[in-house]
DNA sequence: TCTGGGGTCCTAGGACCC
DNA sequence: TCTGGGGTCCTAGGACCC
């Protein structure tokens, strides 16, 4: 192995995360199915934000619905609320944790980040990032290695949980060549029906797929990130600039359909005022408000209006959130809404230098 | 089974303009 | 006289991720 020392891209995920910061606060529940989602009532309308490692193991996982865990779950199973400040907290010392290290830290989402690492050892800088987590927040984590981003992530999934996995050109073909395409961070299920309807089901098909055929099906970016994604190919630069958000939202999904008029507007008022909050602590401008509503059963419609100018009057984004609920479909029950406001980027980028991707490689 | 909340980015089609 | 070609802006819809 390299006695040289070599950039790798290392990727940190924290094990079974949420529900690891609530067994550390409440030590009695280690080693029991915990199940963190919504407000904790397995009755309500939720989904699992988390479920300890005891819990998977009766078929519970992230995104199902609370009530079906419920009947999954066994007696002894405890259901949380989603404590947000509390993971936030825990993740803020994870990644100082990280940073402590002296290696750019990319942060990802609460519970992973990349790390940028020249090194000769790649593995016993991993376990050095292992053991100084745990230190620091007596958190578990895996970490993948790899070549660029896109392997890194993938060799996280192999080394769970508390392992490490090393993922490169050199190991891609033997490790991912036979799998489906949908075990690829980018793919899935709807993408992945679309690769089988052309007969390309494997790592390996859809990495000897033509271009052309990729690009017809899925349009000149989407296609040829598709192509590379299956010779594992993609970004190797972790960037740890600060992350600028390009809108923010808030949606609620009641406990019991709206069914009058008076009822939505209520509703749309209520959240347009909070994402007016958001915008107007970042003091950027608002240019552009959408609305988003489910109707009963499930069926989710988005409109939106760019505002004639960016502003920053609170007043006038609830304003535009209201003037679009003339555009939703009177009668009919609703089960969520949602407003977004997206935000003037203090420096708008170059386009041509974005990297199509998902999940923000 | 009955489906959260907060994000990102891409694609397609129509309008409009030169 | 059966129909340009490109570019940009805007909106809706779709897919995916944590």
């Amino acid at each position: 192995m390299g006695d040289a020392a070599e950039p790798w891209v290392l990727h940190v995920d924290l094990d079974e995360f949420i529900a690891a910061v609530e067994v550390l606060r409440r030590p009695e529940l280690a080693g029991l199915p915990v199940i963190v989602g919504g407000r904790g009532d397995p009755t309500e309308r939720a989904v699992v934000s988390t479920a300890s490692y005891a819990a998977r193991t009766y078929g519970i996982g992230s995104g199902m619905p609370l009530k079906l865990a419920a009947r999954k779950a066994p007696p002894d199973a405890v259901f949380l609320p989603v404590d947000a400040p509390t993971y936030e907290a825990a993740s803020e010392q994870v990644m100082a944790a990280l940073r402590d290290l002296g290696v750019v830290v990319e942060v990802l989402g609460w519970d992973e980040a990349f790390l940028g690492v020249t090194t000769e050892d790649p593995e016993a800088f991993a376990r050095r990032a292992q053991e100084a987590v745990l230190a620091s927040t007596r958190l578990h984590c895996t970490v993948g290695i790899g070549d660029n981003k896109v392997r890194a992530k993938i060799a996280t999934g192999f080394g769970k949980p508390r392992g490490i996995f090393r993922l490169t050109a050199d190991n891609w073909v033997e490790v991912m060549g036979e799998r489906p395409v949908i075990d690829l961070w980018g793919v899935g299920a709807k993408v992945s029906k679309r690769l089988a309807a052309h007969g390309i089901t494997t790592v390996d098909q859809l990495a000897a797929a033509p271009r052309e055929v990729l690009v017809a099906e899925f349009g000149p970016r989407m296609g040829v990130w598709y192509g590379d994604l299956g010779r594992g190919l993609g970004p190797a630069v972790v960037d740890d600039s600060p992350w600028i958000a390009r809108g923010h939202s808030r949606e609620t999904t009641y406990q019991h359909n709206l069914t009058t008029p008076e009822q939505v507007t209520a509703a749309v008022r209520e959240l347009a005022a909070q994402v007016a909050d958001d915008a107007a602590r970042e003091g950027r401008p608002v240019f552009r408000v959408t609305l988003k509503v489910r109707y009963a059963p499930f069926v989710t419609k988005v409109v939106g209006r760019k505002l004639p100018e960016p502003t920053r009057d609170p007043g006038a984004v609830v304003a535009a959130a209201l003037a679009l609920t003339d555009r939703l479909e009177p009668g009919r029950e609703v089960r969520l809404l949602g407003v977004r406001a997206e935000l003037v980027m203090p420096e708008a980028g170059d386009p041509a230098e974005r990297t199509p991707v998902r999940g923000r490689l």
